[in-house]
DNA sequence: CTGTACATATATCGGACCGATATATGCGGT
DNA sequence: ACCGCATATATCGGTCCGATATATGTACAG
């Protein structure tokens, strides 16, 4: 996720790290600030890896600041790793805000797919949800029962958020069809409950 | 968390680590799928720090199945774990709904006063939205809009959610007050922005 | 009865990210 | 001249993760 964000933000412009947090720190503010403990070792790592660049340094006397700017590599690195299905589900809403927004750089129709793609990960965790209602609506307390009732409600709301996106989406890519004179539909399915690791 | 849950789940009743990740996995399912690379070892840890007890192996031969109950300590340490503030405010979100699950465990002034603790903490993150959107509305484009708006939605609806918590759990401690003959009113005031850290 | 697929149960591994903290430098105010 | 704060980089221990290994019980098809 930080290696996303970094290379994201680096496209822009290139940049130091306290200048990386700060950017982080904008535009995802209440949801994710950056550690310095996680970003300047994956800074140091991606120059390792060659997905980074030092632009500039420091003077050497008084203060330092390195300037990072994005590779060739990066580049490629950056746009696969936009559109992976990583592994690590448990901090996926997080991933999931970092990858939209730099959702500009994808083309339409990956946008859609990855869209689709969230809206059937939301899907089944709204399945998984109604399960424990219906097993545990006795057993449960008020609060315990608030819970679930409340991630039920936030998790429809979600989806019913994504639907609006990706129908924006949508629509803008009939009226790009339309410019160009041709007059195509789209049939795309919409996946729900487990369709989507297909 | 996964501390404040293990004692939360065994406080109930004594369970073994399997037993353990499914209730979890049942009452936060979408939420939070506690891996077993954490569970065991920090089962192991609270044992080891007298938190929880083996209560009974399972045969010497054939399948094992060792069940831990809570101890006295673990009593206590868990109202300890209920109540803090931890440092980590990475994955707040995710440790607010554990502790809200166990909240029939503490007395109702405790709750309101952890539900006032997490509007303020909310209505933060609603001001540092409201700070990006400021200084980065015709700079960003649609989608890393798209993301802060939603944001900015989604933590509203929150703190309205919470708002109909804390009112229906003064209603109940009125009622408990009249039921007891005493006509008392409350005055708690609801914490806004940086206060709620005084 | 035998295979075999699946749930149960525990354990370990490397890795991502965290908060706290240390250590400097530059800068505005007093 | 001094202080306090933002800037800038770095390291530390710790929590939790997903993947994987290794067993045992159990249901069920052939």
């Amino acid at each position: 996720m930080l290696e996303l964000a970094i290379l994201g933000l680096l496209k822009q412009q290139p940049m130091h790290g306290y200048q990386l947090s700060r950017e982080l720190g904008g535009s995802l503010g209440g949801f994710w600030r950056v550690s310095y403990g996680s970003l300047y070792p994956t800074l140091r790592r991606l120059e390792r890896e060659g997905l980074v660049a030092r632009v500039s340094d420091g003077p050497s006397g008084g203060r330092r600041k390195t300037v990072y700017g994005i590779t060739e590599q990066g580049e490629v690195a950056f746009l696969e790793l936009l559109q992976e299905t990583p592994a690590d589900t448990s901090s996926e809403d997080a991933r999931f805000r970092v990858r939209l927004a730099f959702f500009r750089y994808l083309p339409p129709e990956t946008r859609i797919r990855l869209l689709e793609r969230r809206r059937g990960f939301l899907a089944d965790r709204l399945d998984a949800i109604d399960d424990s209602l219906r097993s545990e609506r006795e057993a449960a307390d008020d609060y315990a029962l608030a819970v679930m009732e409340h991630g039920r409600t936030a998790t429809e709301s979600d989806i019913e958020w994504l639907d609006g996106l990706i129908t924006n989406e949508r629509a803008k890519t009939e009226r790009r069809g339309l410019e160009r004179g041709g007059a195509r539909t789209h049939r795309t399915a919409v996946l729900s409950r487990k369709e989507h690791t297909s």
